[in-house]
DNA sequence: CTTTGGATCGTCT
DNA sequence: GACGATCCAAAGG
């Protein structure tokens, strides 16, 4: 299980997000493969929540990279993103499918009755959040560290030679641009509506 | 399998 | 006061 250097993340949100495929994501017993990603582009980007400056939410995306930022949606959701670029640049990679790879009975246990198959687990950014029990309170954790218990970890498998792409989902502004990421074919890639 | 409506509240205008 | 970087149950094919 290698560990990823800093300056991984520091990379463009839309060059780190193909790169972040196939590596994992490691919360206690509970690992998932990281399997879809969408880019965010920060003050260039209208869809980014740093595109109009920073708050108090999303202050997290102007710090160093490796970070995680987590914000909460819809009045009950929490989606998690990896922070990147240069400090003061607010890019970021949201993190909506996973593979679970192990402690499916903990994240079976957290998810409750509506995840009845494993694909179902972390097949959405809300959902991976939940699978996981990650909320506001790791907003900032940093990922190379792991200083609470969240990381995310190379283990010898490469990203996908020519990953998936298509257009970001769920935006009502800039969704043609091609910025969200899969591995073809993989368990764990969520649904457009 | 697909489509549709409702839940629910922090955040920013 | 409006609106989400969403999800689920229910209903119809």
């Amino acid at each position: 299980m290698g560990r990823l250097p800093r300056e991984f993340f520091a990379a463009d949100s839309r060059e780190l997000a193909p790169h972040l495929l196939n590596k994992l994501l490691v919360r206690g017993e509970r690992v998932g493969r990281i399997v879809e990603v969408e880019a965010y582009a920060g003050a260039a980007d209208p869809a980014s929540h740093a595109f109009r400056g920073m708050t108090a939410r999303n202050a997290t995306m102007f710090g160093p990279p490796g970070h995680l930022y987590v914000y909460f949606t819809y009045g009950m959701h929490f989606c998690a993103n990896v922070v990147c670029g240069p400090e003061g640049e607010a890019s970021a990679v949201l993190l909506r499918g996973l593979t679970p790879v192990a402690g499916v009975e903990a994240m079976r246990a957290a998810r409750g009755s509506a995840a009845r198959r494993d694909r179902d687990l972390c097949s959405g950014p809300g959902k991976l959040c939940q699978a996981l029990g990650l909320d506001r309170s790791f907003d900032g954790a940093d990922l190379v560290t792991g200083d609470r218990g969240v990381e995310v970890v190379d283990d010898g498998v490469p990203p996908p030679a020519v990953p998936g792409v298509s257009g970001r989902i769920g935006l009502s502004v800039a969704t043609e641009v091609p910025w969200r990421f899969y591995v073809p074919g993989a368990v764990g890639i969520s649904r457009a509506r």
